[in-house]
DNA sequence: AGGCCCGATTGACATCGATCAATTCGGGCC
DNA sequence: GGCCCGAATTGATCGATGTCAATCGGGCCT
């Protein structure tokens, strides 16, 4: 478990400038950001922070996917949210949350960048980009977690493993290859499901022309799908 | 189905003034705001807006409730947030979001006023308080948000009931007495249950010393119902 | 190439919650 | 205080999904 904490490279500054949250930022600000950024490196499984720690970093995911969940009182774990690379997480702006509501947790080897939120704060008071950015990157997280509630309560299992693949389909394709970026594990987890409720909504799709081998998964008449 | 916009009385620009989301705003940033907010009233079961109108607009409750909406390809409909005195909905912030991801609806009499959320987006961009402002909203929106989603996924109906109510009694209290602020109706949905289903969580929640007669709701112990 | 191991699938079952229908309750109004 | 309508409860049933157990399969390592 790799764990050292280092000063970003030219490659990895690059990255990171190419992310939703820091493209937009002034150039003053991203310099700022870039200097003070940790990378580190976690292998799979490996603990990000568990709910309850002290939340003074905030990430921003380069490569790999990171599960963020919350465990209930009897162990079961739910994910709300899985982040992939560009992502950013655990946004802990507000001074008052001093806490991590939540835990997070490496599904794969990963790479991030670790800044410290308190120093985000104190740009966003200064420069008007980086309060811009972290408006832009909470809307949009909202905008996501509303979603996929909804989804959750309207849609059962098959039709929100449609969704997911809809959304990433071409838009006007007839059909389509996709190739899952994780494991089925990590898909079952976002969608709400067992992994086995994953495999049989898999099963009940194949009549909707969906086939699956492995992580490949091949959509014979995308307009058929979405009428799930 | 009244529906004057006016200028807001001194009456109501205290109440605004008193909001979290305006609380915390310079004085010069809350002035503008409160000149140029609309106040109307609706009635019960009035739309507010409907998903896929034109976004122009930022609300802010001043009396009554609110829901909010998602309708599914069959016409059910979910609830994701229901909107009290003082809540801020529909923050429309970045230009991007030109339509309503979604609708809201009068769940009785209310009283609102209406921002423009352009003027919003400009005065953050000048003024710090602002920005703050709409981040401390967002984030606490989408903490509240996510509450939901990970126990609509971790825990059955009567858990939630039961954290519903736990949330709405002091702390350290032995035995508690609430009054609904609503129908049972609207806490069924902001439960993502049927209102059924709400009723017999309320009964397997006898046994547990939770009485019900009509909105008023006596737990006789507080603690045991922690346990649930 | 073979074997091993973890992830994925399948089956059987139990449980939860939605739905439909039939009462009952409660609160607002006269 | 009584009436009446909409809201809430209760019952019966069904479908969806979680859980546990057994098996299968693919990828990876040697």
């Amino acid at each position: 478990m790799l764990d050292k904490s280092n000063k970003a490279t030219t490659r990895e500054r690059g990255l990171l400038a190419k992310t939703a949250f820091m493209r937009s930022l002034s150039p003053n600000a991203l310099a700022t950001l870039l200097d003070s950024a940790q990378i580190m490196s976690l292998a799979a499984r490996a603990s990000i922070f568990r709910e309850g720690e002290n939340a003074q970093a905030f990430y921003c995911l380069l490569t790999g996917y990171v599960r963020l969940y919350r465990m209930g009182k009897d162990g079961r774990q739910a994910d709300f949210r899985i982040c992939g690379p560009g992502d950013v997480f655990a946004e802990c702006l507000i001074p008052q949350d001093a806490r991590y509501p939540y835990s997070a947790q490496a599904a794969e080897n990963i790479c991030l960048a670790k800044l410290d939120c308190r120093e985000v704060r104190l740009l966003a008071e200064r420069d008007a980009t980086v309060a811009n950015a972290l408006i832009a990157t909470l809307s949009e997280h909202l905008r996501a977690t509303t979603e996929v509630l909804v989804n959750d309560r309207l849609h059962t299992a098959p039709q929100r493993v449609a969704d997911y693949l809809l959304e990433r389909c071409p838009v006007d394709a007839g059909s389509a290859s996709i190739r899952l970026p994780f494991q089925k594990n990590l898909l079952a987890g976002m969608l709400g499901l067992a992994p086995e409720a994953l495999s049989r909504a898999f099963s009940a799709l194949r009549r909707a022309g969906v086939s699956v081998r492995g992580r490949v998964i091949q959509i014979s008449d995308v307009k058929a799908l979405r009428e799930i």
